[in-house]
Formats: C-alpha cells, structure tokens, sequence
DNA sequence: CTGAAAGCGCTAACAA
DNA sequence: TTGTTAGCGCTTTCAG
C-alpha cells in the first residue's frame, strides 16, 4: 500500500498525476507533451486538472534519458577576465541567443572561461548539452585550438565572429563583417585627407578587434595613410586614456585616431579635449558598435552599428534547424554592417 | 549476439566497458567514481584500460536520474526589455554567480523573462535545476508574486537584491545595502547646502531604485531639502537627456542632480554642460555603481560602488552550502557599500 | 572483492 | 483512445 498513490512529500512523478487522474502515464506524457491526437478531450480535462492540483512538473532528467536529448546549449566565452560579459557586445549576443533559445523550449547555459582553461570548464568536461557556442579569444591559433577542442566532442559547434575554419566536421560560424565596416569607416576617415592615423585597440586578441584592424588599414594602405596602433586594457577607462596620453606625447597629434569601439573613441575625445584639441575639426574620432548609451558622445559619434543581438538569435536559429534537420544547411552566416554617420569626422 | 559488446558506433556506455573489462557494471561504476575501496587494483587496472581504449565517458544524464541531481542552477532575470543583460549590475552579478557555480561543477542556465510572464518560462514550467535564482522587477508586490511563485515549486530559491520575505519557506536573499549607499551620497551631497534636489530614475521599478530613492529622501527629509523625481527610460542616453532637459526647463536648476546610477549621472552633466553650467561648482551630481568605465566622467564621479560580482559568487556559495546542507544557513545577506569621492560634489 | 538486480522519471512502440 | 511494457545509463544495495 501507500506505494504510489500516497507519495510522501517528495515531488510528484508522472506515476502520481496519472494514478489521481485515474488513466496510465502514457497518457500523462502525451498531455504534458501537448500531443494533439491520441487523447480524448475529457480524458485531457482530468489529467490537466490533476496535474495542477498536485503541482506536477516534468521532470526534465527522466525525459533527457529517454530522448537522448538535453533541451540546453552550452555558451563558453573565452576571455581573460573573470569579468568576461563586461563588453555590451558579448551582453547583446548572450540575451539575443539566450531569449531565442527560450523561445524554443532550450536553455542556455553559460561559461566564462580563462584562455587556455577550456579543457577544464566543466562544461567541456561534463556538461551535456544538445549544441556548444563558442567565443574565442587569443591569436588565431589558439582560437582554432579551442574550436578543435570543442568540436572533438562531437556536438554540433557554432563558433561566433570567427573566420570559418573549413574542416570542422559539424559547425557553423556565425559572424558580423567587421572588416567591411571598419573599411567604411576608414573611407569615411580620408575625407579628412589625413597622412597619420591612429588606432587604439584592446591588448585582448579578438577575432573581431583583427578585422577592424585590417579593415582599416587595407584602405589606408591603398591612399598612404600612416596607421599607428595602440594596444591597451580596454577595460578600463584610465588605460584608455594613458596609452593614449603617452602616443600623442611621443608621436604627436595625428590626423585621424579610430577607436576600435565607441568606449575607446569616446576615452580618446576625452584625452583631446583635455589637450584643448576639437574633434572633430583638429582631429576626427571614429568608434564602433553603436550601443544605445554611446549616443551620449560629444560630438556624436561617427560609428558602425554592430549587430550582436542578431548574432545570437541567427546562431539560435542555426542550432534548432541543425538539431532538427541533423545538419547546418548553412555553415557561414555573414552579417552586414551599417555606418552611423555622427559629427566626429 | 551484438547485443552490448559491439555497440554500433555511438558513445560507449558503461556496459561496453564493463563487457570489455570482463566486470560488471557496478564494478566499473565504482571505478569511474573514484570509490578509494571495493575493487580490487588488478580489476581496477583492468577497468581504467577498457574506459581509456574505448574514450569512455560517464553520461550525465543517467547518473542524474540516478542521483535526482542536475548538476544546475537557473536564474530568472525579470526584464521589460530583451535586451535583458544590458545593465553593467546585472552582467557583473550573472558573472560573478557563473563563475563560481562552475567552479562547483554546477552549470547556470540563464533567462531573461518578460514582467508576467514568469510561469511561462520553461525555467517554471519543467523541472531541470537544482536551485533557482531570482532578479524581480516591478513594484513590491508583483516581486512578492513572482517569489512565491517560484518557492511554490518547493525549489531552493535566491533572490536577488529585494527585502527578505519572511514567510517564503526554503529562500535566500542576496542584496546590497543600496539604502546606506544612497543616504551616504545624500550626506555627500548636504555639504553643499541645498535647498532642492532632483533625482534621475529609471521608469522600470528595481527593488534597488527604491532603496536608492527611500536613502536620499529619509536624508534630504532631515534637512528640509526638497526632492523631485525624474523617471525616464534608463537604457536610452536620449531619454535621460530629454527628461533631465525638460525638468530643468519647467523646475529651473536644481543644487543637486542625484544620479540613480553612473550612466544616468554622465547624461545628466552633459545637459549641465551643455547649458554652460560648470559641475560640481553651479551643480553638484553624484552617481551609483562605479564600474571601472564610468570612471571616464569628467569631471570623475562621486559615486558608490557596488558589489555586483559579489553577490553573484554570494549566492552561489549559499546555494552550494544549502545542496550539501539541506538548510540555506544564512536567509539574508546584506553587503555594506562605500562611497567612492570624486570631484563631482 | 565482485556481480545481480532494482529502479531513478520519462517516452514511444505496440497491443488491446 | 488507452494501457502495457521495455528500456534510456547510471548508482547502489545486497547477496555471493
């Protein structure tokens, strides 16, 4: 006695719900699944009202097991920092992936990791899941190191703002065209008719930060512009300024600096108004992304509109049709970019 | 035959390597969990050969099944906007709790949920976490629903930043001491003898924005300084500069402009300046959160500085102590905040 | 020290 | 339309 139908405070199992509604778990499972045929309407009825009387929830594990599926997808960003969804970009990816993926009945679940740790994330190690996003940082190399890493598991991978790497067995990329925005920006910058440029970027090797920089200076190269690059930890607001600071005390003001996004175009203004210098009309300023809250600038920013949100919801989209159709019928996704015309240039 | 030993090319399961060790299952498991006792170290020799031939590795599922543990922990972020990451506390929260459940080996699903839609979310609906974690919005009582909401699934639960409730049954409660924080600006800020303060808000009710609210007025309210409210959309740098435009249109200045956060601060000097008042000699402003980036104001804020990271790793350290202990030891974590001087009052 | 066996909660054939 | 049944991969008694 007492066996089942008296279950003992411990959450209900479908053995519960369908020994109250009176009818076998087959039929539980096909309500809770929202099966459209195969059940009687009044039958529904009793299971659904079982079901919220006692509270049930499915639970997923049992379910898992059975189906061989997860219903989550892994995201392991890449990034020096503990900090690592410090960048508006990176947040814009995560809740444009994340709120599809939810859409769609999938979890997202999410890793930051040390470069060089991957193999150690516990989502590596452990973790299952139907789908494995990736993030890369680092030079190029050890980005396809950690994309081989990931896609010798044998899920499908989708690998965000990198160049394909054309024999990974079951991936997709998933990236915005950088280069070509930054190239825009750059054609932008030479109606200023500068000679010397400067670009200050981030000490952190991102795919993205590599096109930008190529972008830019593909274009300068062709009309003989000088470009100088200035590393720095982006992250912080006074490394901006000083590395700055020190480039314009040993080099001099240079027509034109290019910020590899809006925060550091924004810290450079700052730098040159602090030298009484104008911007755009002693120097032109250009940033990149166009985040909301760096409409804020002054003058307002010359930029590109970057399309991160975009970027998680096609991946989104690319992992539910690849674990549908059992392939990526599309394995390079290619977002255009767009310039902001502002007042810095 | 070809029943077990031969599996056809999917992942080996702990019966292959068991057939191939020539044990039994409940050996191999023994092994594969490190139990120091109960197998023999020929056997044990035996065992670790089979699972390193075969690349075995233990599926998770099962062993949750077993075990009635999954190995993660969810976390509802109750957002009016998708874009539900977009604030630098929330991202730096969701890092810090990420970053030390995976250090447990626990994974953190993450979604973003539309105000009222809570019993939506799959989070809810199906059972596939061990704990789950709370970031309500709206007004106390729609944050008091969705807490009992969520406790009503008999589910170890967090909640992030809002004031205990004490009749919630198996519930934590993360926050910082915002009230404190704000009435130490207000104090800050009574140095200059005003006599009318305007504090800028975000139109989207966080049980944080109170906090910050109830500080400043229970401080201004001492020394008969008046305090009006500026409501607007926080996420748009525009919305900030035209309500905080509009204000001063109708109201004149005010002595003070007391910024809900630092972003909200940074817009509200720019209209200042933008009027030719100088900060902090015409107006003083103050700020909330100093996140390294918001160090770039000029002049630099006065601000406090919030724990963000902190209470995320908070709350992953209760949850692991309440999965082992059965108990969260402590209901209420409340972490003390301090002021950050600037040059801004 | 080792193995047989009983499920954990669920789904999907298949049978009735 | 509904129920019976056989597992999914694993851990854990308990008996040998």
């Amino acid at each position: 006695m007492a066996k089942q139908g008296e279950q003992k405070r411990s959450r209900p199992t479908i053995h519960g719900v369908a020994a109250r509604a009176g009818v076998s778990t087959a039929t539980v499972s096909k309500v809770v699944n929202g099966k459209k045929t195969g059940v009687s309407a009044e039958t529904r009825r009793r299971v659904e009202a079982a079901i919220r009387e006692m509270g049930y929830r499915p639970n997923r594990i049992g379910r898992n097991l059975r189906t061989q599926r997860h219903g989550a997808v892994g995201l392991a960003i890449v990034d020096p920092s503990p900090r690592f969804l410090a960048d508006p970009f990176t947040t814009n990816l995560v809740a444009g992936l994340s709120n599809h993926l939810s859409k769609n009945d999938f979890g997202l679940l999410l890793y930051g990791v040390l470069p060089g740790r991957l193999a150690e994330c516990s989502l590596i190690r452990i973790s299952q899941v139907d789908a494995i996003c990736l993030n890369p940082s680092g030079d190029r190399a050890e980005r396809i190191e950690s994309m081989r890493l990931v896609a010798g598991l044998g899920q499908p991978l989708v690998v965000f703002q990198d160049q394909p790497v054309p024999d990974l067995p079951d991936a997709c990329f998933v990236r915005q065209d950088d280069h070509g925005g930054s190239a825009a920006i750059a054609r932008e910058l030479l109606r200023r008719n500068p000679r010397r440029a400067a670009m200050v970027i981030t000490d952190i090797q991102w795919p993205a930060v590599e096109n930008r920089v190529a972008g830019v200076s593909e274009v300068f190269a062709d009309h003989n512009v000088t470009l100088d690059l200035i590393p720095c930890d982006e992250t912080s607001a006074v490394a901006i300024t000083d590395a700055t600071t020190r480039y314009l005390d040993r080099n001099g003001i240079p027509d034109v600096i290019v910020g590899q996004n809006d925060q550091i175009a924004i810290a450079a203004i700052q730098v040159l108004r602090s030298r009484g210098l104008r911007v755009p009309e002693d120097v032109a300023v250009s940033g990149f992304n166009a985040f909301p809250f760096t409409g804020l600038a002054v003058p307002p920013l010359t930029t590109v509109k970057s399309r991160a949100y975009e970027i998680g919801v096609t991946a989104a989209g690319a992992i539910i049709e690849r674990l549908e159709s059992g392939i990526f019928s599309e394995t390079d996704h290619l977002l255009p970019l767009e310039l902001v015309h502002g007042q810095s240039i």
